[in-house]
DNA sequence: CAGTATCCGCACGGATACTG
DNA sequence: CAGTATCCGTGCGGATACTG
């Protein structure tokens, strides 16, 4: 079957899918980069990290950790004491996402005007 | 007035509010770090990127740019001719956010296990 | 071509009460 | 302490129709 016309566009310029759509899927979610970005800097109980965003409910944060979880940003790690005691840390491919979020900070003080 | 206390928490430990969530408020939007990326690369004009952003309609277009115009990281220029043409483009602001767009789309080709 | 104007639906954030 | 369980409200994304 001869293609008959040839003309218009040529192959279609590579629709391929921006590379940030995977990173967009993971950091949606209204805290899970500043969550990232207090784990990047230390290993964090559930209670501090509560304490460190804003106004975050327990369900939330635990919601958005579960998340992280599955997404294999974040670690929990259970200690089996009473009562509970519970740290968060960043993954291998976490802390790969670091970087990012230094320079997300670092541009944020600079360019985003709190409003 | 002597404070009769001093125990518990030192200093409050600077809770100041994490420097990432000026950068968060201004790419929370499902299409807006895609979309910035686009821009990042080259002007496009409005029809330009609603093909090159996967499904997304021309009211949520407009109104992610529109929210990108407000928070200073994209232009919009008008041609007055007939048919319309629009481009957009980063700002100067926009600009200095490159950087953290091209580490995301590493990041991403990397580890976003496109699910 | 590049929008606006509506309307709809639901996923997600938020609050409260309860628990191992 | 670190969660679950539940319900609620709404903001945001999505679709469709119309327009300069």
């Amino acid at each position: 079957m001869a293609r008959t016309q040839f003309q218009g566009e040529p192959p279609e310029e590579q629709i391929e899918v921006c590379p940030v759509t995977g990173t967009q899927n993971i950091i949606a979610g209204k805290w899970k980069i500043i969550i990232l970005w207090h784990l990047g800097k230390q290993t964090r109980r559930f209670g501090e990290l509560q304490k460190l965003v804003p106004g975050i409910s327990k369900g939330i944060l635990t919601r958005q950790l579960r998340e992280l979880e599955k997404d294999q940003m974040v670690v929990r790690k259970v200690y089996p004491e009473v009562p509970p005691k519970v740290e968060y840390s960043l993954t291998d491919v976490g802390i790969s996402f670091i970087p990012i979020l230094e320079s997300m900070g670092e541009w944020g003080k600079k360019y985003a005007t709190n409003k």
